[in-house]
DNA sequence: CAAGATTGACGAATCAATCTTT
DNA sequence: AAAGATTGATTCGTCAATCTTG
């Protein structure tokens, strides 16, 4: 539990360092995206979760499952990218006539191109830099804390 | 370099872990400044900066060097806090009348509160999860990524 | 009215433009 | 005019309210 704590030194200098990676780190992804397609993290992830889709057709309520987003926060974006041409909304005749999203051509070509460019950064700054002691310490952590919070966590 | 490349389905899996282990500690992390405090983690690092600062009072440029942001993003900051009664701009009449920036009574005693909560969920979730190589791996990988930052990097 | 989706109002961050002091 | 700070416009995410379909 929380008890009167205080941090020394060298564990303040880790978390500082580790915050500041984390930041470097994103600042290199999220900027590749950004300066080459002019995309955010956000319309990115919607690209690839439509990409990877099996089905042609996702439903809103399918992709705020995939991405743990909030229904209202992907709607509000798919209009974004449906301006911008990524995305359209269409009537899906079979199952009820939900509405379906799916990528434009277009926006499937920039999904392609773009989860390459993706892929390369993260193999450059984070897959490429890790030791296989670095790995395996990156996933025990990862998996401990990604448990516990499918697991419930107490809370103070 | 970034030449044509995808992630294998483990190299997908190990960063789709860290991502979302990333996602489940910042979610515990602020998550406990905002039921506890109801401030932000941008609330708490301009509480913090101000409360380790050997003087009384700092500029807003000098809390936007120390954060890394944007000034107007402190100044925005700054009207929010002050309103709440976290913050106050003062009259420093030493050198040369410019604005002054310290913690009130309550932003201080906020803050001294806050600080002792937040050591205890990064010694919670992140410090205590740690073994000795762990540690080692992650420094190792975060000093790698901010000195990088800090030499400039070629960026493809 | 229940499930799914959208919309509107608001809080917060970014960028550009403006104001202030020397 | 240069440095420092603020303000305004825009954009994105969150929450609550609304619309729609069965």
């Amino acid at each position: 539990m929380t008890e009167n704590q205080t941090l020394t030194g060298d564990e303040w200098a880790l978390w500082d360092l580790w915050t500041n990676a984390q930041r470097v780190f994103a600042k290199y992804v999220e900027g590749a995206l950004q300066r080459e397609f002019d995309i955010s993290k956000a319309e990115f992830s919607v690209m690839v979760t439509l990409h990877r889709a099996t089905r042609a057709e996702l439903r809103v309520g399918d992709l705020a499952e995939a991405l743990a987003w909030d229904k209202s926060r992907v709607s509000h974006l798919l209009t974004r990218m449906e301006t911008r041409g990524f995305v359209s909304r269409i009537e899906s005749g079979a199952a009820g006539r939900r509405t379906g999203i799916s990528l434009t051509p277009n926006g499937r070509r920039v999904a392609q191109a773009a989860i390459t460019v993706h892929a390369g950064t993260i193999r450059r700054y984070f897959l490429d830099q890790l030791s296989l002691e670095q790995t395996a310490a990156i996933r025990a952590w990862s998996e401990h804390l990604v448990v516990s919070e499918n697991a419930g966590h107490d809370e103070g």
